[in-house]
RNA sequence: GCGGGCGUGGCGGAACUGGUAGACGCGCUGGACUCAAAAUCCAGUUCUGGUGACACAGAGUGUCGGUUCGACUCCGACCGCCCGCACCA
């Protein structure tokens, strides 16, 4: 056994095949044991598997073989986010119907997955774009329309005029639409809207019990909510200057406080004010025509110079009737948040310092910082929005900002304006509501339809799906839906009159908000959940997958949790109690001189003077390598799975997937790398071989009553690596599992070199005979295919994959005997060997006595002895 | 612009809640085996000084400063890179 290789490539199929035989990894959730839900974010089917999603899917295949091992039930299933845009992409340029695609897409995708070996119960597979599934997210849908969580109201989007289309963010670029180069618009549309803000506060206050989250992903929520408490403050308008019929300007401010420092007012370019100043004024409509041309993304206003417009209009400040502020329109304001105006405090705001140094409006600084001279304190270009003392603000001087704002609010709470009070306090949130309409083909239809007669009816039970019609066509601009010619053209199911199907489809996150819930019962055709398998399996125990999703798709889901249990189709509000985001796959870069991207397959290196150079296989032209980067096919920087699988086997793609990085962070792939871990494959091979090889115990006499030192030393290696691997696992810090696992390994070949002859005692045979097994169980969640082989070779009937976890022998991991390393004044001087439970007087005397301590104290009398136990003494010279 | 993260040898990284910085691996250097190469095995490998070789000394976790007996870890400022910003998924 020990001379032949292993051939990866026949025992991974081999085993596969066993494993689907079997249905091993079939969950089943009606046993007496404890339930494990790991899940990996399902994938978009776009066309090959990336050897990132093997990453992924890798991660939680080591957790969901080593639940099993431990005793779980373990619930790990796969399946398609399958709706989205690049399907219709393709059907444009390729002529190609989008679920077609996409189910060739999928078909390889899986055909790709199942090569890695992956412990998936693909019984549960399901694709989002199935009728079969969509069924009942239309369902749910009309549920939440009855429970008041869903609303219509209007909302802007980019509109390309040449392509008649709406463009998503990514899809303007400079302003212009990516395929027609037209300018965008921005234009309103009557949209389908999820009320998320309903829920915001508890969404907020319940990411404190998300104890199993990444901290980060906890503060990104926290502040994509964004919550704050400030003053609704309505200002009256100097009526001179005021258009017809405007008296007041209401703004929101977390900043009451800083109403001394008023500069200016503005307004967002679709601020109600602002289209009323605009009517007479052709100049000003051209400048807000111009704000809409940078389309929707917040991401490209916010960095666009800031850039404003006198209205002219003249706010009058809420303390002072004779101090009137003028009123800008602004392309820096957001109509979306607060009342889309402001009043601008240059002085602590950064946002609006720049616009008043590029305006000459100038500052005047109303809070103070401590310890700064409120006589010299100047503000130049950089805002201060830090705690302070008020200044230059009459009644506010002296106050701290938190009395400033409370005494605001108050005096502004009281104070009348056209029989309202003039401030009210209110709580905001950042967080917006969910627009879900989507003005595309390959998406869940909404299942509403649209009578003259009736209005807004939902489609009957009865009647679901919606399903989309198959016979569109993509050769002309606009929404295919609406195009069809009888699609949309239905009876009411109210009045029987002639009415019109709703044509916007469904956002793709509500696709994904609600996946993880179906896999626990994915075939019930009656309703989206099945309440006994939803409630037993959920939530997921271990959810992993790309910081990118951090914000959107997994506060859509906890939203969506929410909704679904107000409705009746679950018991619980939070998906995720543990959640874990993986890093990317990254590669080197390689250019040729004249700039052509050049793939890694097609490169060769050569050594030589001035370190790695490299070569075009075909032709010899010399490469430039590039920075490493994402992979993309842009930078044709990929690898492909299966070509990995064909040369090495998906346990070497899987072991160096998981080593080096940590999991959390992206992982380098390189040619050699790969290439060390398929030798690590067959040294393991051969290290199992050689344990092997060596016998088992004669007889079946049990555990020997006493071992020799170096049968001790094995099983203490042997048993202190599997407390490590545990730790670790539970940790998800595969890259240093895999690292233990080489030192117990390293040990192992270390201790059969020093056997001395073929006779081995029975208590050396023992300790290798256990640590063969207990080596091959450590690895195999890692690489399952090898470990089956070792484990059929070392004589075993069951497999590997159903055998328990090996337990450790807490006994044989603490020593009796401990080394403290020794530091004078926190430089590490020497060690100290002692006994594990010696006192303190024992350590002090003892450390003092050392050589090396002696030479670096130099005579100096120890001023303190700091021991902690266990770990380190510090000797304070 | 706003929000979040990351930064440790030539390289990827390890270091539990502040306690031996550099585990494990890659690469490199030397050696064994071989006609030779590959593979494999053994030894070494943070930097600087020092030594024939040891011993030993000093510096060191992006930069600068602080807290502490002790800082990769905590605090403040700065630099660089990465992610998200609501119609990509």
């Amino acid at each position: 056994m020990a001379s032949e290789r292993y051939n990866a490539r026949e025992a991974e199929s081999k085993w596969q095949q066993v494993w689907e035989e079997r249905g091993t990894f079939l969950s089943r959730t009606d046993s007496a044991r404890p339930k494990y839900y790991v899940l990996e974010m399902f994938p978009y089917p776009s066309g090959r598997i990336h050897i990132g999603h093997t990453r992924n899917y890798t991660m939680g295949d080591v957790v969901a073989r080593y639940k099993r091992a431990r005793g779980f039930d373990v619930l790990h299933p796969m399946g398609w986010d399958a709706f989205g845009l690049p399907a219709e992409n393709a059907a444009m340029q390729n002529r190609v119907h989008p679920a077609q695609w996409t189910y060739a897409n999928i078909a390889t995708m899986r055909a790709q997955l199942k090569l890695m070996g992956l412990s998936i119960d693909w019984s549960r597979e399901l694709a989002t774009c199935d009728p079969a599934y969509y069924k009942h997210q239309q369902r749910m849908f009309l549920d939440f329309l009855v429970a008041g969580l869903v609303d219509r109201k209007q909302s802007k989007v980019n509109w390309d005029p040449v392509d008649q289309t709406v463009l998503a963010n990514e899809q303007v670029i400079d302003g212009r639409g990516w395929r027609s180069g037209a300018v965008v618009e921005q234009r309103e549309l009557t949209q389908w809207f999820l009320r998320i803000t309903d829920e915001a506060q508890d969404l907020l206050e319940a990411i404190d019990g998300l104890e199993r989250w990444p901290e980060k992903v906890r503060l990104m929520q926290r502040n994509w909510i964004g919550r704050s408490e400030g003053l609704l403050v309505r200002f009256p308008l100097a009526p001179a200057t005021a258009p017809p019929g405007a008296r007041e300007l209401e703004v929101y401010t977390t900043r009451p406080d800083t109403l001394f420092g008023a500069k200016f007012m503005a307004l967002a370019p679709d601020h109600p004010l602002a289209a009323a100043a605009a009517r007479a004024n052709p100049d000003l409509a051209e400048f807000i025509a111009g704000c809409r041309r940078v389309g929707t993304s917040v991401a490209v206003i916010e960095t666009a110079e800031k850039r404003g417009f006198d209205t002219g209009i003249r706010a009058v400040h809420p303390f002072d009737p004779t101090w009137t502020l003028p009123v800008y329109v602004a392309n820096f304001v957001l109509m979306n948040y607060g009342t889309g105006a402001i009043f601008g405090c240059p002085a602590h705001d950064q946002r609006d310092l720049d616009f008043v140094n590029a305006y000459g409006l100038g500052n005047i600084p109303v809070v103070c910082p401590p310890g700064v001279d409120p006589a010299s304190f100047r503000i130049t270009d950089v805002a201060y929005d830090g705690d302070g003392g008020m200044i230059n603000s009459r009644f506010l001087d002296g106050m701290t900002v938190a009395q400033a704002k409370e005494e605001v609010a108050r005096r502004l709470e009281s104070t009348d304006l056209d029989g309202r009070p003039q401030g009210r306090r209110q709580i905001n949130y950042k967080l917006r509501d969910w627009g879900i309409s989507r003005q595309r083909y390959w998406g869940c239809p909404i299942p509403v339809v649209h009578c003259e007669a009736c209005g807004v009816v939902p489609v009957p039970d009865a009647d679901l799906p919606v399903v989309l019609p198959e016979d569109v066509t993509f050769d002309r601009p606009g929404n295919p839906l609406d195009w069809h010619p009888t699609w949309k053209h239905v009876r009411c199911p109210s009045c029987g009159g002639p009415a019109r199907r709703e044509t916007d489809t469904m956002d793709t996150f509500v696709d994904s908000s609600w996946y993880f819930v179906r896999y626990t019962d994915p075939h019930n055709e009656a309703a989206p959940t099945t309440r006994a398998a939803a409630d037993y399996w959920m939530p997921v125990d271990q959810y992993i997958g790309g910081i990118e999703h951090a914000i959107l798709h997994l506060l859509y889901s906890r939203f969506f949790m929410r909704a679904m249990r107000e409705t009746g189709h679950v018991g619980l509000k939070e998906p995720f109690a543990g959640l874990f985001t993986q890093g990317m796959v990254v590669h080197e870069t390689y250019r040729t001189r004249d700039g052509a991207w050049i793939a890694p397959d097609e490169v060769k290196f050569l050594d030589g003077a001035g370190g790695r150079q490299a070569i075009v296989t075909a032709t010899g032209e010399p490469i430039e390598i590039g920075p490493v980067e994402k992979m993309s096919k842009s930078k044709r920087n990929t690898v492909s799975p299966d070509d990995i699988v064909v040369s090495y086997g998906a346990d070497t793609a899987r072991w160096f997937m998981l080593s080096d990085s940590p999991p959390d962070r992206d992982v380098i792939w390189t040619e050699e790398g790969v290439q060390r871990v398929f030798a690590f494959v067959q040294r393991l091979w051969r290290l199992v071989g050689e344990l092997n090889a060596i016998g088992p115990p004669p007889g079946e006499a049990g555990l020997p009553n006493a071992f020799s030192p170096p049968a001790l030393a094995v099983r203490k290696a042997v048993h202190g690596t599997i407390v490590k691997v545990e730790e670790n696992i539970e940790r998800l810090h595969f890259n240093v599992v895999i690292a233990r696992i080489r030192e117990l390994a390293n040990v192992l070949s270390a201790a059969i070199g020093a056997l001395e002859s073929d006779e081995v005692p029975a208590d050396l045979r023992f300790a290798f005979r256990e640590a063969a097994d207990t080596l091959v169980l450590l690895y195999a969640p890692f690489m399952p295919h090898l470990a089956e082989e070792c484990w059929a070779a070392l004589g075993h009937a069951s497999l590997a994959c159903e055998t328990p976890w090996p337990q450790a022998d807490r006994a044989l991991v603490v020593d009796d005997v401990i080394t403290l390393p020794v530091q004078v004044n926190g430089r590490k001087r020497g060690d100290l060997v002692i006994d594990r439970n010696a006192d303190n007087a024992a350590i002090e005397a003892a450390v003092l006595a050392l050589e090396p301590v002696r030479r670096a104290m130099e005579g100096r009398p120890a001023k303190r002895i700091i021991v902690v136990p266990r770990r380190i003494v510090n000797i304070v010279a």
